[in-house]
DNA sequence: AAGTGGTCTAGACCACTGC
DNA sequence: CAGTGGTCTAGACCACTTT
């Protein structure tokens, strides 16, 4: 069944969007993985499969999956198939973490996932920075949970986490969050992060900060004030770090 | 003349590095980038004309040039041709520079650009460091500058750019850097700067540095080291900035 | 109209994986 | 061995820019 046909009809109005067909590809299998129907670690069908589904050659079908490559969404082994990305998958644990200590120079060796031990936890109407955030109405409500993340050299950074409770529902039965949140909310929620947004301060340390990463007073850290996005486009996650700053860095390479 | 050729010779030793044509393709273009034989703002021939020469086809020539396109080396402009980047290219001015003043969240809504004035300039032997960042001999040189760049709210960071002497020769005649020194190393030396690394911290105002950027004594600043690297893959720039952190945050997108 | 890049197709062959 | 993605080709047609 050919579901993308981009022949003009001399019936049809106005296209108002005409889009290349390897758009319109890539966007059919978004929606599948939004909707659920292609779920994290799921093998997709072979690129000739999808192609006689959505009646479009196999090279078009090729271009719009090295496009979801690209954004990290599916991931591609040759000789065994293409897959829906998870949180998990090779290293992408450290596709958003950027934090490193002094001394890795070496982007080969990477630096170790940190530790969490959770603080607090509490849920509440939301801010009105809160509602502006994640577009919320007036009475939703959010879950902020804070802790504290540990290497192997000790505390490195406090941060506090707020999580719309319209997309991720009642958390007081859930004892614990776990470490790597995104695989939680991929494989619990559905929700799969697809890029985040991070604003990066230099600010002083709150006294009791201070003090969890045992560092004297007023020291400065870096302030991460991050939003996650979801395929869906929406907010579903924002977060805002405390890190100590005088054993580690935050990396980044711009090409 | 066909200069690229796949084909097994029976009598040729073991192939060390098989390699897709496209990517030999790329790795020639991206010589005559290093080389100056193609130089910045130039178009280039025709994909049909650049894959006759290379013996491939057109659409291998594609290919590399779209990763190319990727890296930001080329732009593509349809209908007219594909042209070597230049520094100061569709806001590749903004390529590597991420401070944005608080409140600007669109990222549509462009920050300004900060206009710099040289404070201080001087040349001498590499220190030790320099010689491990650059990977320079014991007597080689380097020039130093310090600069202080303001928007129009007024100064915002005060930053040191190292340049080795060895690339970039006497800059003694050189009354000014100008205030996109990455347009004028192309321009003027031929080097095409691909990529940057940053590393991020937050520091303590210096005394001097405060008082320059009208801030109090000790407040928290943004470090930013950053390493400039070729296209040849040297580092040819050692840039450190502190930069206010009260009006200003550097914004990141990781997908 | 001519020349460029952008899209799309159909088909061939290779490289890798797992049965 | 069959099935998958990876590379490469040849050719058609479209969209855009310049002359």
């Amino acid at each position: 069944m050919a579901v993308l046909d981009n022949s003009t009809s001399p019936i049809s109005p106005a296209r108002l969007e005409a889009q290349p067909l390897y758009v319109k590809a890539r966007n059919i299998m978004v929606d599948r993985l939004i909707s659920g129907q292609w779920r994290p670690g799921q093998m997709l069908p072979s690129e000739f499969a999808i192609a006689a589904e959505l009646g479009v050659s196999q090279g078009t079908v090729r271009k719009a999956l090295d496009d979801m490559t690209a954004e990290g969404l599916v991931v591609r082994r040759q000789g065994r198939g293409t897959f829906v990305a998870e949180a998990e998958d090779n290293s992408i644990l450290f596709r958003f973490y950027r934090l490193t200590p002094d001394g890795h120079q070496n982007s080969s060796s990477r630096p170790t996932f940190p530790e969490s031990k959770y603080l607090s936890r509490s849920e509440g109407v939301a801010t009105q920075q809160e509602r502006d955030i994640f577009n919320l109405q007036a009475n939703d409500r959010v879950w902020r949970f804070q802790r504290l993340r540990s290497n192997e050299d000790g505390p490195i950074l406090w941060e506090q986490l707020v999580l719309p409770s319209r997309y991720f529902g009642d958390f007081s039965k859930q004892t614990q969050l776990p470490n790597n949140v995104y695989q939680f909310y991929s494989t619990n929620y559905g929700i799969i992060v697809a890029k985040v947004n991070e604003q990066l301060k230099a600010v002083s340390a709150p006294d009791d900060v201070a003090e969890m990463l045992h560092l004297p007073k007023s020291a400065p850290l870096l302030e991460i004030d991050r939003r996650a996005i979801a395929l869906n486009d929406r907010v579903v996650e924002w977060r805002r770090s405390l890190c100590r700053s005088d054993t580690m860095h935050y990396r980044n390479e711009l090409k």
